[in-house]
DNA sequence: TAAATTTTGAACGTTTTTGATTGATTTTTA
DNA sequence: TAAAAATCAATCAAAAACGTTCAAAATTTA
């Protein structure tokens, strides 16, 4: 197998996976391991990953993450079909806001065949969907390092240059009373300009932030619709604030 | 089978499949070796291919791919000098401005102990810099795939609220006459801007970018500094223009 | 048809890539 | 915490691929 070859699946597991582990690729590969540690060294000067101990990241992932290689993950499932449910209302044509977050981050690869414009505040979101190719703005600002995200007020200034069909957002705190809410008040104001920004929002949020209060006002209900996989009775109860698509 | 017709199968083969072998083209075409080659050089100085150890690869009509396909671990010790020199001339307390390019991508290491803020628009330098924990502001703007870099007239209004005490810039070509040039006339835009916002300029080139020209010009030689190991001849004729730290 | 030109494939020395091996380092296990 | 296991970087020799050269074959031109 060509190195160029190489080099592309290892970045297509990275993609798919955000952690590979050595013997995975030289399995896939049939390559040595000397070979891929060398790939991994090139690939990772060139900027495209990040190596770990027993293989390679990709180079958006938290750096603090406790185990690399176990996928704890179990809300995976949840987030997949709220991605997919947003996913389905993007047309072609349209600007598309993605906030920062793990479930507007899934709904990437669901992009791929449409042909729009994507605007995002996510370091891992831009990686992203830069590697699926699909057309791409970063709005600047500061980088806060626990995000990944650009935030604060520079970051406000240079979304008011755009316009967007949907705004899809992450979110901490979903209550009738208090609203949307999150913990940083400098993402509030970014997340607060998308929703100004956009004809559309939504967010997107599993089950166990419905109800939740968190620090930073971001909007009330009304200003976006909620999508998520929840229990027919809190679907009825937020239905009365706002749309609610249930997800499941 | 006559030229013409090789090319043509080598170039669908390429569309089909993104790379190539050597062997899958001589066995398709019953040719041998030597033929091949002499038709992927061919190829490839006529733009439709590029050439790659063992094969070839499609261009999808980039113009061309710095980063990415450059060889990134050539001239790993100039790199590694030219970054140590430029991290020298950064001290507490500054603003720096650090451009898009495997070279400034080599300073990050050494800023880890400076209280400094950075501004970047790279995607990879944003990655490492919050890696090792330096303060960064990220330059919006359109995200360019084949640099990984934010570029376009974004990216210099995202700039001009900013003001820097130094900056370091990657650079395709420097010419006496024609000054420094780059392929991507918005990247270039993007590092012209730099070079206004900030005091002074710095740009990190290793011995093979001295006397090239390419596409779109930035500015002239005086308006930085060169960072570079070279012979003494090349640093004695570039010193009549402009200041030149030699890295040797 | 013969001469001139171009294309081709084999040969050769050089460069690049590769995989195995080594001892050092890191992580896991006991 | 110490020993065992896994992974690592560095080194080196073998293998693969490379560019160059040159004479034979094919094609074009005269």
């Amino acid at each position: 197998m060509l190195t160029k070859k190489r080099h592309q699946l290892i970045l297509e597991l990275l993609a798919r996976e955000e952690v590979v582990k050595m013997q995975k690729i030289v399995e896939q590969t049939g390559a040595s391991e000397s070979t891929i540690r060398r790939d991994l060294s090139q690939l990772e000067t060139a900027g495209h990953l990040r190596r770990v101990h027993g293989g390679a990241t990709a180079n958006h992932l938290q750096i603090e993450e406790p185990s690399y290689f176990e996928k704890s993950d179990q809300h995976v499932e949840e987030k997949e079909r709220i991605a997919r449910a947003a996913a389905d209302l993007i047309e072609d044509g349209m600007y598309v806001y993605l906030d920062a977050g793990t479930t507007t981050l899934a709904i990437v690869p669901y992009l791929e065949e449409k042909a729009i414009t994507v605007v995002t505040n996510s370091l891992p979101l831009a990686n992203t969907l830069l590697y699926h190719r699909i057309p791409t703005f970063v709005v600047g600002g500061q980088l806060k390092h626990s995000t990944q995200a650009l935030v604060g007020y520079n970051a406000r200034e240079g979304m008011l240059i755009y316009h967007f069909d949907v705004a899809f957002l992450g979110m901490n705190g979903v209550h009738p009373a208090q609203g949307f809410t999150t913990p940083d008040p400098e993402e509030a104001l970014v997340k607060k300009t998308a929703i100004e920004l956009a004809k559309q929002s939504y967010v997107l949020v599993d089950e166990t932030k419905l109800d939740a209060i968190s620090f930073s006002r971001v909007a009330s209900l009304q200003a976006a619709t909620i999508i998520t996989t929840t229990s027919s009775e809190q679907e009825a109860k937020y239905s009365q604030y706002t749309e609610v698509v249930n997800a499941k």
